[in-house]
RNA sequence: GCCGAGGUAGCCAAGCCCGGUAUGGCGGUGGUCUCGAAAACCACUGGUCCCUGACCUCGGGAGUUCGAAUCUCUCCCUCGGCGCCA
């Protein structure tokens, strides 16, 4: 959520904004009608209840009689005027509010101007893609022939898009969840595990609701949700909060499955790249606007360090405009390279959100003991998403002969075992 | 799910029965005093705005009233007890 004096003191650069980020601008021209009646509003009722409270004190020193009548029925007559007025204000204010929790927030000076992810920037390669010396296969046949996941029975228990891992398979997402969240440690972040169902509170908070309310799990009878991210829960553990200065920077990391209803998709279901619950491990970072710049490119490298660390080759995209969350000010996306697909795959995303999500979620700091308080920023970036790093390592890591060797710094985490055969 | 107690400013409380427009303490900041500090004393310490001032604010919403923290209804949340339960 933007100030709205900042949308007030210059539309012109909102609406730029909306345009840069390949949005409707209408929300914009409705906040602005919107609230210049809203505050012609206000200050038609202000006055009126100057009157009313400055007579009000005076009725009940009056003797009775015509004039305290008098002016008891004149005050009746305020205070229904009073109430049309909030009337009128209820209802702009609802429009007023619409507006602005649909008003993305604004891209950083160094964001690209862009129109989709076609125009995002690629900042950095790394690693070396494998010569195999064979073709090396896709995920779902690697899978299928070392009978890792089971996609068919995991259909029986909650339908398509949803996978069930077996054997080594279950054990390599354990070590991959335990190996990330022990370098977050190793980081200085302190591991969380908040409710895996959020309201909808939170997901004002963080920006996720309204605007993606579709491609969540609604639990309609409690008015729940099942969490899209560990962002929404791990965010809105201060909300309504003033944090301590001496408390920031807050680093925390969460492991916390994640759910999305994917409406409407249908094309590359195949396998575990798009699927309605996966596994993740979330950074979430509580910081002091003015080091909210630096802590993006640390966490930038938090979970780069991840992907090094596990020898797979990737790539750093810089999110352009038009691709970029509703939240955020800037983003990186991390991607990692599936040598049997031939494509890069979305492992990571590292946002600074600025103080639009602590403003929605009214999470502050005192800059100075009793001055007043004000918005904190908040990142996050995910360090790093489970399926995709899967498949990642499967395709990265085939042999020949249909195995797959473990990386070295997961083997503490599977009984130092080294690669994955099949075993029937 | 049932019963009970609660929700007041950064924190803790009073005010509620009996309606008159936010009371005290803690913490904090500044000042007086002091070589300096402590103590004591004084002032300030929720938000918004077109800032000499006004308006708003007692969990949310609605109602009664000239006027609501206070009365009525409703919803939410927290705590305790009981019930159920992995």
């Amino acid at each position: 959520m933007l100030d709205v004096n900042v949308i007030r003191a210059d539309p012109d650069a909102i609406r730029t904004m909306l345009v840069d980020r390949n949005k409707p601008t209408d929300v914009l021209d409705r906040f602005l009608e919107a609230d210049a009646e809203w505050r012609m509003l206000t200050q038609s009722s202000n006055e009126l209840r100057k009157v009313r409270n400055a007579e009000s004190l005076r009725i009940p020193k009056l003797p009775a009689g015509a004039e305290k009548d008098g002016v008891i029925a004149s005050m009746r007559e305020i205070g229904d005027r009073i109430k049309g007025n909030e009337e009128r204000m209820s209802v702009l204010d609802g429009i007023r509010e619409d507006c602005v929790l649909n008003i993305p927030n604004i891209p950083h000076a160094s964001v690209p101007v862009g129109r989709d992810s076609g125009d995002n920037v690629v900042v950095c390669e790394w690693g070396e893609r494998r010569e195999f010396g064979f073709a090396p296969k896709e995920h779902p046949e690697i899978a299928e022939d070392l009978d890792i996941i089971d996609f068919d029975r995991a259909v029986k228990v909650a339908g398509s898009g949803f996978y069930c891992l077996k054997g080594d398979g279950a054990r390599l997402e354990r070590a991959l969840i335990s190996y990330f969240l022990d370098s977050h440690h190793d980081r200085g972040y302190t591991e969380v595990f908040p409710p895996v169902i959020v309201n909808k509170e939170a997901l004002i908070g963080t920006g996720q609701y309204p605007n993606l309310k579709d491609d969540m799990y609604h639990l309609e009878r409690d008015d729940l949700f099942l969490n899209p991210t560990a962002e929404v829960p791990v965010t809105n553990l201060f909300r309504d909060e003033i944090l301590e200065k001496e408390a920031l920077p807050i680093k925390y990391t969460a492991y916390l499955p994640s759910f999305r209803r994917e409406a409407g998709r249908h094309a590359d279901t195949r396998g575990i790249i798009r699927v309605h619950e996966f596994n993740k491990v979330e950074m979430v970072r509580f910081v002091l606007p003015e080091t909210s710049w630096a802590a993006l490119e640390e966490l930038r490298n938090d979970a780069e360090s991840l992907i090094r660390g596990l020898g797979l080759p990737y790539r750093v995209l810089l999110l352009c405009t038009g691709d970029m969350s509703f939240s955020c000010a800037k983003c990186y996306d991390l991607e990692l390279y599936a040598p049997g697909k031939d494509a890069w795959l979305e492992a990571s995303s590292c946002s600074n959100f600025t103080d639009f999500q602590a403003r929605r979620a009214r999470i502050k700091y005192r800059p100075e003991p009793h001055m007043r308080s004000e918005f904190i920023h908040t990142l996050n970036g995910s360090g790093l998403a489970l399926p995709r790093t899967m498949v990642a390592v499967l395709e990265n890591y085939q042999n020949r002969d249909g195995s797959v060797t473990v990386p070295e710094v997961l083997r503490p985490y599977m009984k130092g075992q080294e690669v994955i055969a099949s075993r029937r």
